[in-house]
DNA sequence: ACGGTCACTGTAATCGATTGCACTGCAATC
DNA sequence: GATTGCAGTGCAATCGATTACAGTGACCGT
């Protein structure tokens, strides 16, 4: 690549009147320098430029899994937020990896001016060198232990599950199993809590053979559903705590035969682009996926914005509960419920 | 940030040692330096240190749409083919728009190291700004006019098409639709000229109001489904192009009452992981993707290991028909194929 | 005691830009 | 004609690291 020098040189100019020409100074020679530049195809080094100035232009985002839809429309939501405002979005996929996450995080404190994150647990390690490292961070759909002294965009994860029990044991259902997700993210511990806590509300036992703790994906969902099948009591209806679980949950009952809702009612947290195409259509929570990486954008420019730190500010969005078909009246005995063998 | 120099000085040594502690070389008062680095919490600024290596340790990776599983399990192979080579992925989004997808480029050419690259036109600008750079660049999935000269991971589109049609000729279908991708992508021109000459090859002919060209998105899919439907002699059979649009032909089929495979066969370009549960289960052309990527990572890889230019290569996979249930022998006359209204 | 190794050290140049400072030269003003 | 003002200029420092080069000192052998 050419540099501001060989510019410089062949415009007859010092590098620092190429420089101030680049930054929309008026300059004598201004057509030598812009001649220079289109000859030698320059491109000042924003690597250079970023040391000098400290400013990248860009905010980074980390997510735990950029295979999860929820995550790719948060950052969709991010990126239209963040574009207007001269941001390059960079994404990093830490893949559900402590480790990659710390690394991402070190890596992109350095290359952006601030951190969209969804961090991978609340205990997190990382919370540790951003809290020093002094980068604007916001956090969005999980939160840190040391959270409040953060911005944050989460949902309201406890009516969800709310809203999800109340509507089984409306239907009948009283043996309720669960696939939750790993109590050490915030929306498996949330949803979790608020499962154990509703299922208790309306004096249901929580029963460790149907209620599994998996970890968010696909594969976990699909042998946690045949080891609830597998129990020796069936439940009748089922919460699976996120999309991609959900996912390998339906394709465990697809495998094993089991007709959806006769024999099992199934919601899940979290929509799906297919959900309504399934057979049968699946009852959801959704949430709002795109509307909440925007808004994360929006703190998170704020506080670029503004020079002395704003207080951190928490946002909790709503979520609602969307009845398909996949969930159904209890209409045989609670007690003794097999399908024939 | 601390940096070097504030270290050099705590321990009471220049910052050359520093440095050289940092990079493995033995010093007198390394016990002393260790401490520094410990107490004021010191990293070296990646910043200043690509800035004089010229090596960042990271690659960009560019896809048209995040948000397109394909793409996200494209990436994720990348990744896990990456990460052991110490090399950060940096992903860029640039949501089909090429300005958007220009600005990356260019951005990401100066924070990594090389470039794997989906372009979203075969006569993109950005080949030119590419061409010049010497960044090392691997294409995957879509090609550039002036492509040859990069690496790159492409599958066989043209196979894929001709097995799906065949697959409906065979069960009788004569009038065929289509909704195509847009002709400036390489998958989208491929398959839709592997389209024209597979009709044509079964003496097929290729009626314009059911064969539309759309843009791989979902919307996309909805609208030219819709339209499809409303045309005065429909189809008995429609091969959508990829796996968004066919989500979106789904919900319109889904939304006009069309029973699928009774009225209307339906295969799907790119598999979905949820297609196996769909109602019906859907026909499809599977392809590899986490592989893809592998594949693309290990030809940059190859690339910025060797100090002079290795010649371009070229790897095609091999794409496979994957019959489900939506396609079904066309059992009615082929013409005056209507549902009662 | 002297010279020669050898291991380590600091100074200073470097990567490619930006910018404070002192300075130039021209035009406007008295 | 001298003075002021001002737009534009180049030099050199700076951001934070790495590294060639020229020392420095300890230690060894004779």
């Amino acid at each position: 690549m050419t540099n501001i020098h060989d510019v410089a040189q062949a415009a007859g100019v010092s590098t620092a009147s190429v420089s101030r020409y680049l930054s929309g100074h008026t300059i004598r020679k201004a057509d030598a320098v812009r001649r220079a530049i289109d000859e030698l195809n320059f491109q000042p080094s924003r690597l250079a430029r970023s040391l000098k100035s400290g400013r990248h232009h860009s905010v980074g985002v980390i997510v735990p899994d950029i295979t999860n839809p929820f995550f790719a429309a948060l950052v969709k939501g991010i990126e239209t937020e963040l574009r207007p405002h001269d941001l390059q979005v960079i994404l990093g996929n830490c893949d559900e990896d402590p480790e990659r996450e710390e690394t991402l995080v070190a890596d992109l404190t350095q290359r952006t001016d601030g951190l969209i994150l969804a961090p991978l647990s609340e205990n997190d390690r990382v919370a540790l060198a951003l809290a020093k490292s002094g980068t604007a961070v916001v956090l969005v759909d999980r939160d840190l232990a040391s959270g409040p002294q953060f911005d944050g965009v989460m949902i309201d994860n406890t009516s969800g599950v709310q809203q999800a029990i109340d509507h089984l044991v409306a239907l009948g259902h009283t043996r309720i199993a669960a696939i939750s997700g790993p109590l050490r993210s915030t929306p498996g511990r949330e949803r979790h809590e608020a499962l154990l806590a509703r299922l208790a509300h309306h004096g249901l036992q929580a029963d460790e053979s149907i209620i599994t703790i998996s970890d968010f994906r696909e594969a976990g969902g699909y042998e946690a559903m045949r080891g609830i099948w597998a129990a020796p009591d069936r439940p009748t209806a089922i919460l699976v705590s996120n999309n991609l679980m959900t996912i390998g949950a339906l394709k465990a009952l697809s495998d094993l035969g089991v007709r959806v809702p006769d024999e099992l009612s199934v919601v899940g947290f979290d929509d799906l682009s297919l959900a309504a195409l399934l057979d049968p259509p699946l009852t959801v929570i959704t949430r709002p996926d795109v509307a909440q990486g925007a808004a994360a954008g929006r703190l998170l420019i704020e506080r670029l914005g503004s020079t002395e730190a704003p207080p951190a500010q928490r946002i909790v969005m709503p979520v609602a509960l969307v009845v398909r078909r996949s969930t159904a009246p209890h209409a045989r005995s609670p007690r003794k419920d097999r399908t024939p063998s």
